[in-house]
DNA sequence: CTTCAACGACTAGAATTTTCATAGGAACAG
DNA sequence: CTGTTCCTATGAAAATTCTAGTCGTTGAAG
């Protein structure tokens, strides 16, 4: 299941991505409303937590433009402000539940439950693939380096999935080359290699911790540290 | 619209009616979980207001026995009791929210309001797709951009519906073959690349943000951006 | 200490594949 | 018969995949 928070206080924003990903729910984040519009809009999320006191786009306004664009997902407020109004007009932007800080974190997970399960039952939630601040999306086909998009080529992105899927243990080329490029029998090629290259260009170049070692002799190993 | 009130303090039980039938919907009066259980099973509610504390069967029992049985009518919770551990026993129980008394009228309504409103777009199943300026109404069979009408033959609407139905994640040639062609194995034919074409030319053309985007080597996605 | 071989990193550009765009014919409906 | 829709075929353009090389490092032998 994914979530969409978009909340400015990254202290607040941390902490409910981090007890929302305790229930093993992907999450993304978003730290004002455009940015926000524009993730809520391009991804299918099962369930949107919006804070109502947004820079550049209110949650108020932001969830009207969704509904106005005909976005069905469940919209759950989360504010400090506690008066009925503020409330209603929750209700009347089109959110679907309203929850006043300071909550319960179980509540709040108890509330996106019954959100989702509407929503889970139609159509499967996105797949995603992450290791430290790498991730892979299978839907997109896109990776995300600490939420920096990386574009990669089908050859790529196909030698990446299966370095993850099998991380932490050491691949030889042997098994690169049959599981990745079909190729069963040894042809002197090095586009292996080659590819290894592309990757750590797209992927490791510009962060400190490098995720693709090489183990000589061997083959490749993708790991932390 | 029907709503099932099951309250048994009187007085509350009027004021509940009353207020209710303000906003011109139909309210039915139970005054213990019995009555409750057995006038929920044999109508058909928009929402259920359920009090916790009722004679005979309690709130919470009342909506799994409901549940039990397959009734996917929306359920608000109603009660004096406001610890977290009340509230989560009801959405375990299977309600959809929980209002803590004493409550303000106009919060009940916006909550009743959004649960309804639920179970009501649910079944309709949306007869138009959006998304950004985009709507491609499944009744008409037409498309509207920007509000201009589009107008598409049934194979160009059938590969639209597919992409639409599918935004956010790119989809191969493979699978619009099978889902929108039923074509099974590879003909070797491009027929998917002309119509994409196609539809370019009709919905993307125009508009300076596009829609269609191609991932080489893996197929399309459709998205704003 | 020097040399050489093995291995992997990295690059340029050639070869190949994929996609776009268009034209024209077959199939079909009215 | 006529107009529309659907599909095949084709060539150009774009993007990719891969080959063939150079370079650097390491470690062992002479």
């Amino acid at each position: 299941m994914k979530i969409l928070v978009v909340e400015d206080e990254p202290k607040l924003a941390g902490f409910l991505k981090r007890g929302l990903e305790e229930q093993s729910w992907e999450v993304e984040l978003a730290y004002d409303g455009q940015v926000g519009k524009k993730m809520a809009s391009n991804y299918r999320f099962d369930v949107i937590i919006l804070d109502v006191n947004l820079p550049l786009l209110n949650g108020y306004d932001l969830a009207r433009q969704l509904r106005n664009d005909g976005l069905s997902t469940p919209i759950l407020f989360l504010t400090a402000l506690g008066t009925i109004d503020d409330k209603l007009d929750g209700f009347e932007a089109g959110g679907d539940d309203y929850l006043v800080k300071p909550f319960e974190f179980r509540e709040l997970i108890a509330r996106v439950k019954v959100l989702a399960h509407r929503s889970t039952t139609r159509e499967q939630s996105s797949q995603v693939l992450t290791i430290a601040d790498l991730e892979l999306n299978l839907d997109e086909k896109v990776a995300r380096r600490s939420g920096n998009r990386i574009d990669l080529t089908a050859k790529e992105f196909a030698l990446l999935e299966y370095l993850m899927r099998n991380r932490g243990r050491v691949v030889s080329r042997v098994d690169i080359a049959e599981q990745v490029w079909d190729i069963r029998f040894d042809t002197g090629t090095n586009v292996i290699d080659v590819y290894i290259n592309f990757l750590r260009k797209k992927v490791d170049k510009d962060y400190p911790n490098k995720l693709i070692h090489t183990v000589v002799g061997m083959g490749y190993i993708f790991k932390e540290e």
